[in-house]
RNA sequence: CGCGGGGUGGAGCAGCUGGCAGCUCGUCGGGCUCAUAACCCGAAGGUCACAGGUUCAAAUCCUGUCCCCGCAA
């Protein structure tokens, strides 16, 4: 079977590193140009990319697939089933016309639930108790495609977005396989259109979301603490430091202290008022400074109870 | 050359207008208490990231290297 894989960060890195372990290694892949990021902005090559080439898989990296000039390249290389997974780029419906088998959608949730960019994040923040892959027959729409195959997964109490990635990326990569062998045995993938009037939307996140406002309750902070870990990192202020969280826990007391209020600075836990609720910091991490515990950062951070935080 | 912070006993930090290396916690020994996230006494533990330079004297000033991190993308 003649196949490419789109996709451009790490999950989908994973996928393409199973289907090179399966024997369903693509002829090409599609990724996302080499981008200038990280500190002193040195160009970097997507995970997809470096992969690729690792494997000596040749590599297509166009800016934009809206133009005929693109896709020409593409185009004029017949395939059999294109592998999408976070690729980023639109795919117009030449593209998608263009294998043989149409293009093959690996997403994260289970649709048509958390339909966009960033379902592994909204699940965690609406506190779903189970999300999932679903493999899907790509169409125009964003995430709309017809269902072939979907995975759960359960999510635990202390299941962060990167834990979850984790999880996902291996379900992902076995559902992704073995929806390719049942193509190549059986020549077609059935599948059941999404019911529309179920859809979610799962926006972008970006680095505003993930200030902490002490004014929510508890739990919904809590919940966002995961959801942001390990990017873009649920953050505060004390005093004019910028914190970054990374692990804290509900306490079942209450307090009627305004949010933000430290009640107590202990080396188990720094204990924040929240609109409803206790919530105990146990993993943070002060700009310019490395991921700690309470106890670590309070020893050389004394914190007096009573003061304001975020 | 995107902006910036930092590398100091096991942990987290201060010291950095040059002059015997300090704080909180931990560790070890002893004491006190019905008890404790408590307290008291004592001890161990650092060639201050690395390499040069300036100086009577450098953690502290200058130069270079390595490493860590925040922001922005």
């Amino acid at each position: 079977m003649r196949l490419a894989f789109a996709g451009t960060p790490d999950f989908a890195a994973s996928i393409l590193a199973a289907l090179i372990d399966s024997g369903f290694a693509p002829e090409f892949v599609l990724t996302q140009p080499d981008r200038a990021q990280g500190r002193g902005l040195k160009l970097t090559a997507s995970p997809v990319k470096q992969l690729a080439s690792a494997h000596d898989i040749p590599v297509f990296q166009p800016p934009m697939l809206k133009t005929a000039e693109m896709r020409e390249p593409l185009l004029v290389r017949p395939i059999d089933v294109l592998v999408v997974a976070a690729y980023g780029l639109i795919l117009p419906p030449s593209i998608l016309e263009w294998p043989r088998f149409g293009c093959l959608n690996v997403h994260a949730s289970l649709l048509p639930r958390w339909r966009g960019a960033a379902p592994i994040q909204h699940a965690l923040l609406a506190g779903d108790a189970k999300t999932g892959i679903t493999l899907m027959q790509m169409d125009a729409g964003l995430d709309t495609g017809a269902m072939i195959k979907a995975q759960e997964t359960p999510i635990a109490p202390n299941d962060t977005a990167g834990s979850l990635h984790d999880a996902l990326t291996t379900v992902g990569a076995a559902l992704t396989v073995e929806v390719l062998r049942r193509l190549e045995k059986e020549g077609e993938l059935p599948s059941v259109p999404q019911d529309n009037s179920l859809a979610t939307y799962a926006g972008k996140i970006d680095k505003s979301h993930a200030l902490i406002d002490w004014s929510q309750n508890a739990d919904a902070i809590e919940r966002s603490i995961r959801a942001f870990n390990p990017v873009p990192g649920a953050h505060t202020l004390l005093n004019d430091m910028s914190l970054k969280l990374w692990q804290a826990i509900l306490l079942s007391s209450t307090s009627d202290a305004p949010p933000g209020t430290v009640l107590t600075a202990r080396p188990q836990g720094i204990d924040v008022a929240c609109r409803n609720g206790i919530l105990r910091i146990l993993e943070l991490q002060p700009a310019g400074g490395k991921r700690q515990t309470a106890a670590a950062f309070l020893a050389g951070h004394p914190l007096q109870p009573g003061c304001l935080i975020g």
